[in-house]
RNA sequence: GGAGGGGUGCCCGAGUGGUUAAAGGGGACGGACUGUAAAUCCGUUGGCUCUGCCUACGUUGGUUCAAAUCCAACCCCCUCCA
């Protein structure tokens, strides 16, 4: 299994992507012998992208920058029926605008990773799930599934040792997800799936019903389930999700994301985020104890310029360097305008954190932080709660620095 | 349709008439220590015009000086039976 022969499948596999894999020589072959095309599922309930994403996203990049053609599968067929697994939230129905609106919005994030002009694909699977009559899919997929065999796939034994209820309905979803396949199959020549390993059971589904209704040799490949050393889940933080939209994160607080990684995931991180060829990736994670922090400058560079810009990311990184390491105030940092007149009336400390620069979700959390020594104006701990602000709290510079520990600063700049 | 169990703060989970903004844990945030890491220790964890006021224990009413706690109806979830 080491010795891959084609580009991808050998690059996937030295840089950690590959979990399991069905009938890897076969598919090594067949990449070798020429441009193959593989599609990732993507839910399009949220209108945006988060880090948890990236990992797929990789893998499509992998997959153009190694001469082979990917396909963006959007789910926006089966997003109109709700995803039943999110089991205890009312389930959200979107509408068709809604839908359409967060693939728009998705489709500029593959933008940055993809080439959609040099063959990648976005495809939206209501284009067939939509026009499906029930009766010809009874028909035509029907008889290809039996019941005795969804019965073993470990997301439905899970249910029923558990004895918690399945629906009818999540047993459409293994079918009309294994149909996106022979779909794509048919119309683009499609012959891989692949997914996080959560996804093995349905891909594999997929196969099968290839082969039953067309005689057709389809290929699964599945990524590890990627949690950082803490084994936390990818791409969540404190204030929510890693967006990848630089509206609702921006590249500076990107940056900062990738640069707080923990110590024991920056190897693993380099190869799966970056495109650094590997020895330069095995020099940076031979550094040790604090010379690591190298490494994770070098992590969230590249990771950042692969989505905002080579520009943005060296703006965060000096913005960061101004601002940490040599302590003084990078005119970069995230900047909230304020009017001129507020900071001559006097403005409340409390109302400046909260309400302003939102570091804290209200003033009671702004007291409460005070109180832990947890606020700064101008790099000095506030301790009193009345403080207020004038135009004599702004620094040379015209602004006024408001921190919240050590790592979150805004600035406020009257205008 | 019948019988039972349950719905508590971001999550899990105690509480079963006043001392309850509600134990405990998790998570999160802050502080100390560090390397913008991890681990550890400490603190905080509903809102506000904050020695006070308001909102909150599925929903709506009721009993009571006083209810998350008692009563009624309704909604939802789970288990068993049909």
């Amino acid at each position: 299994m080491s010795s891959f022969r084609s580009d991808l499948l050998r690059t996937l596999q030295e840089r950690g992507y590959i979990h399991q894999c069905s009938d890897p020589e076969g598919l090594d072959a067949k990449a070798l012998a020429g441009p193959i095309t593989a599609y990732i599922g993507f839910d399009a309930t949220a209108s945006s992208l988060h880090a948890g994403h990236l990992l797929s996203i990789m893998m499509l990049r992998t997959l153009q920058r190694t001469g082979h053609r990917p396909i963006a599968l959007m789910g926006g067929g089966t997003t109109k029926i709700g995803d039943p697994s999110g089991k205890d939230e009312a389930r959200r129905m979107l509408t068709d605008q809604q839908i359409d609106d967060n693939i728009a919005s998705i489709r500029r994030v593959f933008g940055r990773f993809l080439d959609f002009g040099a063959g990648a694909v976005m495809e939206n699977n209501a284009s067939w799930l939509d026009e499906l009559k029930y009766i010809p899919l009874l028909r035509e997929v029907g008889p290809h599934f039996t019941i005795n065999r969804m019965l073993t796939f470990d997301s439905v034994k899970l249910r029923l040792d558990r004895e918690q209820p399945l629906t009818f309905l999540e047993f459409n979803y293994m079918i009309l997800q294994a149909y996106d396949f022979v779909e794509l199959h048919k119309r683009h020549n499609c012959i891989l799936q692949m997914g996080g390993s959560d996804q093995w059971g349905n891909i594999v589904n997929g196969m099968e019903l290839g082969r039953r209704m067309h005689g057709a040799d389809l290929h699964a490949l599945t990524t590890p389930l990627l949690t950082t050393s803490s084994g936390a889940k990818m791409g969540k933080t404190a204030g929510g999700a890693v967006w990848l939209d630089a509206d609702l994160l921006a590249p500076y607080e990107y940056w900062q994301y990738w640069r707080n990684s923990d110590d024991g995931d920056v190897e693993r991180f380099l190869k799966l985020f970056t495109e650094l060829p590997l020895d330069e990736i095995a020099r940076l994670a031979a550094l040790e104890g604090q010379e690591i922090n190298e490494a994770k400058k070098v992590l969230a560079t590249e990771a950042t310029a692969m989505l905002h810009g080579r520009d943005a990311a060296e703006a965060a990184e000096a913005t960061a360097r101004t601002t940490f390491e040599d302590g003084a105030l990078a005119e970069n940092l995230p900047t909230i305008e304020i009017a001129a007149g507020e900071l001559e009336a006097g403005l409340g400390v409390l109302n400046a954190f909260s309400e302003k620069a939102k570091l804290v979700a209200s003033n009671g959390e702004a007291r409460r932080q005070i109180k832990g020594g947890g606020l700064k104006v101008n790099d000095a701990t506030v301790t009193d709660e009345k403080l207020v602000l004038t135009p004599r709290d702004l620094t040379p510079e015209g602004v006024v620095k408001l921190s919240l520990g050590k790592k979150k600063h805004v600035l406020l700049r009257p205008v």
